[in-house]
DNA sequence: AGCACGCCGACT
DNA sequence: GTCGGCGTGCTC
């Protein structure tokens, strides 16, 4: 009898490794990798979800095997590609198998679980349980006395559970018209209508007409062209059409691009575009930087290399940040490539995502744009894989499984043989450094497309007396831009650079920072603790009641909100109409869109924002970019500070100005000579990445070691920092002398949740034996994980707080 | 995760 | 004695 061996949706390191099940005669062929299947699993009768790795004819294991109960889709789910994937990702992210294999499925195909009390005997208690009903199903909403009395009544054989794995992905199933007549039939059948048939001659005419999209969901007829369910009834009997059931289609986004076509390329785009339409035809898996300035067309050369893959019989995946993820962007796109598009948006229903899924893995799209999670697209035949914004920390998912996109772009990349791009105006450093080593090809666009003028960058020295004298967050120098912005009625743009909230010391009247001294990070203000304490070594130290520079008293603990800075615009210019895009207005869902499209209609002047607002947005009447306050990134405890500090100015810049209008930036910063600034605003991404290199060089970070980040949490701090110094112990005992390892110290806000967070970072170059040893501890502490002990390991992690 | 088994204290 | 608390170990 074949057997399968089946993952199973339990997420514990004791059952991450493949069960075997017999497979019932009658499911025999019917069950294949990739497919879900139910199972019983433990000694009750609790039936779980798994999925199927693979199907063999003999079993290893001693014991009897249990046959699968059912199966929960008649064709597999995943493919070849994706069961070979979920063993890498769940290995390189230290997470489990089942999480890996979840991730990669719309969110309705993960299984949810009911569970129901079934009466067995008519005793008084069962009947006070049940309350008459047939059975009951368990919830966290029973109280505990209800929980005893199931389990005492179990016991006892009075009552039995039964476990239900529901399947919440279900298509919708609705009812829609088509017809077995043509064209020249269904005309005939109209003209034989009374002439006060209104209704029939309108419904017929129209499917006449729309032979090719049938069938047609009838509450489309209904709602798009007013064509009345009676008449279509009435069509029906006359046998002039039949009305079906489908399982398609909530209505595809609503997206109604124009057709664009290809625009001409520059010089530089052309290379570009030759250079990856080679790699594409000759099936080659190498990776493309392409670092291009704001404005040089990236987005056209992604365009026309779809293109090219499309046209050797290639599909194509491109991933975009969530943020950039606009229907500027999109409409490029689909305008493009027209239905052959799926859109994986943030803003979809779940129904509406899985039904976007359902498209891609029917095979009925060429094209697949989306964010993150997209690229578990399941696209078959991959000619090419674009990375938008490649320098996104957003490509690597926050908990668990810790992937980043684009690792497991480059893997899908060398499985299908195809070419990555990776694009960015400022790359991040670690891939600008593997082009630079040849790892992956650089390709340069420096010029911006039709010859637009740079805009023209202003720094301004927040420390000069006029500028600390100013009670708000306004320099005069800003205030005058915004004026003559508001005067030529043009549009403008002021950011609000409000990562670093978290409290950093800094002195008002000479800028500095108090800053730790054996990291070169910020120090950061601990309320709690009264002290000031750093997050990579956990050296502290007293809060200074003056600047420890100048003795100035007018030290501050920074932190500014929009709110703030919208009242303080408002009262300066009372009749510029100002609109705020924060994650307070951009809570609900398409909120992100409607103040986008209001700005972008000039039904305000002035778009006050946070990060979200500095990403491929391309506004042709704003003129002027205020940034209130450049330095909060700069200030965070991490080694990106600078990197993402750059990354953020520089693109925020790239929105000022167009073809006609040269655009201002305004930069308000306390650090006016720092690289990252001066850099920034002369568009300089080189320099900025020399000078970086030799700085991450010097503290020995990224790219030239490695970074592994290990958390520990638990309810008693004391018991984490037992916990953390043996993990410490553990891993010195198997790392080189090499390798750097710093702490435990505390998370930035080291109690979540009543629970203490500490880390330990391991900075290293060649370790081969880190991995496997990381596997052991996860392991070993696994059983001190229901003593409420979490270790978190995070592998290359985007930011440590 | 969920369930059984098993070993301790406090109750009919 | 026995009911029920939860610590430990296993699930094909």
């Amino acid at each position: 009898m074949a057997v399968a061996e089946i993952i199973v949706d339990v997420p514990t390191m004791q059952t991450n490794r493949p069960f075997e099940y017999s497979i019932p005669e009658t499911l025999t062929d019917v069950v294949v990798p990739g497919m879900r299947v139910e199972v019983p699993f433990g000694r009750g009768k609790r039936q779980i979800q798994g999925f199927v790795m693979a199907v063999k004819e003999e079993s290893n294991f001693k014991g009897k095997l249990k046959p699968i109960t059912r199966v929960i889709d008649l064709r597999p789910v995943l493919s070849k590609e994706m069961l070979d994937l979920s063993y890498w990702l769940a290995d390189q992210t230290y997470s489990f198998q089942i999480s890996c294999l979840q991730t990669m499925l719309p969110s309705v195909m993960r299984a949810k679980y009911q569970q129901f009390v079934i009466p067995k005997a008519d005793t008084p208690e069962v009947k006070k349980l049940l309350r008459g009903q047939t059975q009951l199903e368990i919830t966290n909403q029973l109280s505990d006395e209800e929980i005893r009395l199931i389990n005492k009544l179990r016991k006892n054989q009075q009552v039995d559970i039964s476990y239900v794995v529901k399947n919440k992905a279900q298509q919708v199933k609705r009812q829609a018209v088509t017809t077995d007549l043509n064209q020249i039939q269904l005309l005939e059948a109209k003209n034989a209508l009374r002439s006060n048939a209104k209704a029939q001659i309108k419904l017929l005419d129209f499917l006449a007409n729309h032979l090719n999209d049938l069938p047609i969901e009838m509450n489309v007829l209904e709602k798009d062209y007013e064509i009345g369910r009676s008449a279509i009834k009435t069509a029906e009997k006359n046998q002039l059409l039949k009305i079906i059931e489908v399982t398609k289609l909530r209505k595809p986004v609503g997206i109604d691009a124009k057709k664009t076509t290809k625009l001409q390329l520059t010089a530089e785009q052309k290379v570009a575009v030759d250079q990856i339409s080679t790699a594409i035809t000759q099936q080659h898996p190498e990776t493309f930087l392409i670092e291009g300035v704001t404005g040089s067309g990236k987005t056209e050369v992604y365009l026309q290399t779809i293109e090219k893959a499309l046209q050797v019989g290639k599909n194509a995946l491109m991933l975009v940040p969530e943020i950039s993820l606009t229907p500027q962007m999109v409409n490029r796109v689909v305008g493009r490539f027209g239905d052959q598009v799926a859109v994986l948006h943030s803003g979809l229903s779940s129904g509406e995502r899985y039904d976007e899924w359902t498209r891609i893995e029917k095979g009925e799209v060429k094209v697949v744009v989306g964010a993150r999670s997209a690229v578990f697209a399941p696209l078959g035949k991959i000619g090419l894989i674009i990375i938008d914004e490649e320098h996104e920390a957003s490509y690597k998912q926050d908990d668990n499984p810790r992937y980043n996109a684009r690792d497991v772009a480059l893997w899908r990349s060398k499985v299908n043989k195809c070419p990555v791009v990776l694009g960015s105006a400022t790359p991040s450093l670690e891939s600008r450094a593997r082009a630079e080593k040849g790892v992956y090809h650089l390709i340069r666009m420096t010029k911006r497309i039709n010859n637009q003028n740079l805009p023209h960058v202003e720094i301004v020295d927040m420390r000069d007396a006029e500028n600390s004298a100013v009670k708000g967050d306004f320099s005069p120098a800003l205030q005058a831009a915004l004026q003559k912005t508001l005067d030529k009625h043009d549009q403008a743009i002021v950011l609000l650079n409000r990562r670093g909230y978290s409290s950093f010391m800094m002195c008002r009247e000479c800028g500095f920072v108090l800053k730790c001294p054996n990291c070169d990070v910020s120090l950061t203000y601990h309320k709690d603790l009264g002290k000031m304490k750093c997050h990579y070594c956990g050296h502290e130290e007293p809060v200074p009641n003056s600047c420890p520079n100048c003795r100035s008293k007018k030290i501050g603990f920074y932190g500014t909100g929009t709110q703030n800075i919208e009242q303080q615009l408002n009262a300066l210019f009372p009749k510029a109409r100002v609109l705020r895009m924060d994650v307070d207005t951009t809570r609900r869902k398409g909120a992100h869109a409607k103040i986008l499209q209001k700005f972008g209609s000039h039904q305000a002047d002035i778009l006050l924002g946070t990060q979200m607002i500095a990403k491929g947005l391309d506004f042709p009447d704003v003129t002027l970019v205020g940034v209130i306050n450049a330095d909060t990134t700069l200030s965070l405890a991490d080694f990106r500070a600078s990197e993402r500090t750059f990354q953020l100015l520089t693109q925020v810049s790239g929105r000022a100005g167009r073809a006609d209008k040269t655009g201002h930036v305004v930069i308000q910063t306390y650090n006016p000579d720092h690289y990252a600034i001066k850099d920034a605003a002369k568009q300089d991404y080189e320099t900025f990445f020399k000078q970086e290199m030799y700085i991450r060089h010097q503290a020995n970070y990224t790219p030239y070691y490695f970074t592994t980040l290990i958390s520990v949490a638990n309810k008693d701090e004391g018991q984490t920092l037992k916990q953390s110094y043996w993990l410490k112990r553990q891993l010195q005992s198997s790392l080189s002398k090499d390798a750097i390892l710093l702490g435990p110290s505390p998370t930035m806000i080291s109690r979540k949740q009543n629970k203490y967070y500490y880390q330990i970072i391991v900075k290293y170059k060649h370790e081969p034996k880190l991995h496997q040893k990381l596997l052991e501890i996860l392991n070993e502490t696994q059983a001190d994980a229901k003593k409420g002990f979490t270790i978190a390991i995070d592998n290359e992690p985007q930011h440590i707080d």
